[in-house]
DNA sequence: GATGAATGAGTCTTCATTCAT
DNA sequence: GATGAATGAAGACTCATTCAT
């Protein structure tokens, strides 16, 4: 006579149900306007199900809706960077073909980056946790495709010397992911083009 | 001192004070978490005028408030473009100077932006306007300025010849905004830096 | 240097001009429905002037709008009666014709009677009024017709026995009034078709 | 005697409660008078209840409570025909004399068709469903008894040649529950009047 | 583990009414 | 007489959260 409804499911799987169809409402919804209910609908469990698993609440739920969103897209840059393929001019070329091709093909982390961006004053830990877990390590990424060039001596001893140019370097990428987003592709900025010029421009600018 | 329950203002005079205190409310807050009642105490009106001066409700509100933001960021960037002193190169310095400065100094703007950045799919036309009022004509500044410098010999002719070179000179103001908005004064990357290394970056990439 | 708006008109032109709206609105949304501005601006007058004229507000408006509704609807029925003319019968047919007839014809009328109906208990003034002005003179003309045909031997002395006969021969003319209001004119009774039997029913019940 | 905060109940238990509230709350009130917190109180449960089982709103409500105004009436009339007790003259009687009392007995009857007259147009669909499951079965209930009249040659023939003859027949009954509720039970028409006068009338106007 | 009935504080919004101009 | 800015109370509705089952 049990409910048809009723499934018990191990928590190793209820949770990633969970924290999927949380990422998605919070993503198209934003923090304020998801609503537990549009959660747990999603999820195909009770709302009562969401306080089993986060007693706290919503803004726990968000907290671990975000950081689920962290993946390591270092993988990619890593295996870029290990096969040292040709100069390291090829190779900042590279890197920046795959920073601008994410953009287009995983949505999930322009979800996670607008999510940030938007709630971050209302959750300071996660915009902490971004800085630590994604924006550092991705700096230092940068500084050592830097260092490598200089020492090569592809790239300009200067370089090093520009404690803001790693940011420099990434904010174009990131830039075209914000318009994106806010613009639609639609109107946003020509995502080719954008990739060209920034390539050229640190060529230009980087090399010896 | 005393504060008259009930004082009438003409509305030229009212209306500058809804709205800002709708820009501070929504900055704070976001969209769905300022509460018109939030809005009318910081005026220092009751809730209902707020309906008086925008019957379409808190949207409506929104959208007027946003708009409120805009003009005053043209006007100096206007100015030094006037005042076409020194070089070219001066010129672009200048100008990325005032870009980093207003970020510091002009809360306002960054709100704007970061309302924009949040809000954007839930109100298109806002960030349509946004594209053709601000982002647009920012661009087309900035290629004037490359122009100037091609014709003058100063910068190097292909700088006009790929599309997306002003969003990639551009993106690093805006993302150092974005980070301070994000990460707050103390974590973000540091602004000195970032506008030495754009600068430099900038004048070693274009120069002829 | 008068506000264009401005015009100051004498209380015998301005008040019919805010009864009229007044009825109108009423008529359309109910007495809850209807709104001071609404009205206000269907008569073409700041909300204000409203409490000008009935400073005791809206219930004191309704009551004013209804009572302006009121008009001899009595003047026709009269002059039918004046005229005497053929048989009684002929009388009575032409009477419930006329009835019918004002059905289609006046929409304030029907608009009075709904907003008495809807609105009674909230009004039990209104009913009175409506009671006395309307009610009563109208089943005492009925009667008056049937005396005079018992007395010229067209129809049955009992009629004049029975204490409830004239409001079952007028309750068709209105029920029908009703279901129009109610059902619209596509899916209420047949008009004409109520008419006839209604017309024939009388004939053959009081003819002697 | 102790009302414990939350009680929780199978939902075919709270329904009936809140629907029964609503009902009277919406008689008492018409559609706009009635607030949601009002009816929640007669309910003797929490707003917010309301809306689990009528997400839909205040007009959904409406909805239902009128709906569930409408079975018991048919019930007893049909009751009635199926004991086809002696002549039809005696059964028309003895409707008449059903209808006329339910309006004296049944403010749950009287309520429903106060509803439906003052608010149908802002409710097409319930006036529509009102003159479907209510006005058009019993206008065909009338002429089957019309019908067997005839047919037994107790009533006159043409009586089945008169489409509108039983609105007309039915009309009188209609408009005393109406002047009932208009003008409560001091000042209407006297009931048991009308019912004489209105049976006498049939059965002259009827008989064959 | 899982459900969904139940709550109540809070949100946007409306509107009759007042009153300075 | 006339305006419309300003108010405040009240209304519909939402939603995070609790808890009996």
């Amino acid at each position: 006579m049990a409910s048809p409804r009723r499934q018990r499911l191990r928590p190793d799987v209820r949770l990633p149900q969970i924290l999927d169809a949380a990422v998605e409402e919070f993503a198209v919804r934003g923090y304020a306007g998801a609503s537990m209910t549009a959660i747990a609908g999603r999820a195909g469990v009770a709302k009562g199900l969401l306080y089993h698993y986060f007693p706290a609440g919503k803004a726990d739920l968000f907290r671990a809706a975000v950081r689920s969103c962290v993946q390591p897209a270092f993988a990619e840059a890593e295996a870029i960077l290990a096969s040292r393929a040709g100069s390291r001019r090829a190779l900042l070329r590279a890197l920046v073909d795959m920073a601008y091709a994410r953009l287009t093909g995983q949505p999930r982390d322009q979800v996670l980056f607008r999510l940030i961006v938007s709630e971050a004053d209302r959750f300071p830990e996660i915009a902490e946790f971004y800085q630590a877990e994604v924006l550092s390590p991705t700096f230092a990424l940068v500084r050592a495709v830097l260092r490598a060039g200089v020492e090569s001596g592809e790239f300009r001893p200067e370089a090093l010397e520009q404690p803001g140019l790693p940011q420099v370097v990434l904010a174009p990428v990131l830039m075209a992911s914000i318009w994106r987003m806010m613009l639609g592709e639609a109107r946003s900025p020509d995502l080719d083009a954008m990739r060209d010029a920034h390539a050229d421009l640190l060529v230009r600018a980087l090399s010896a």
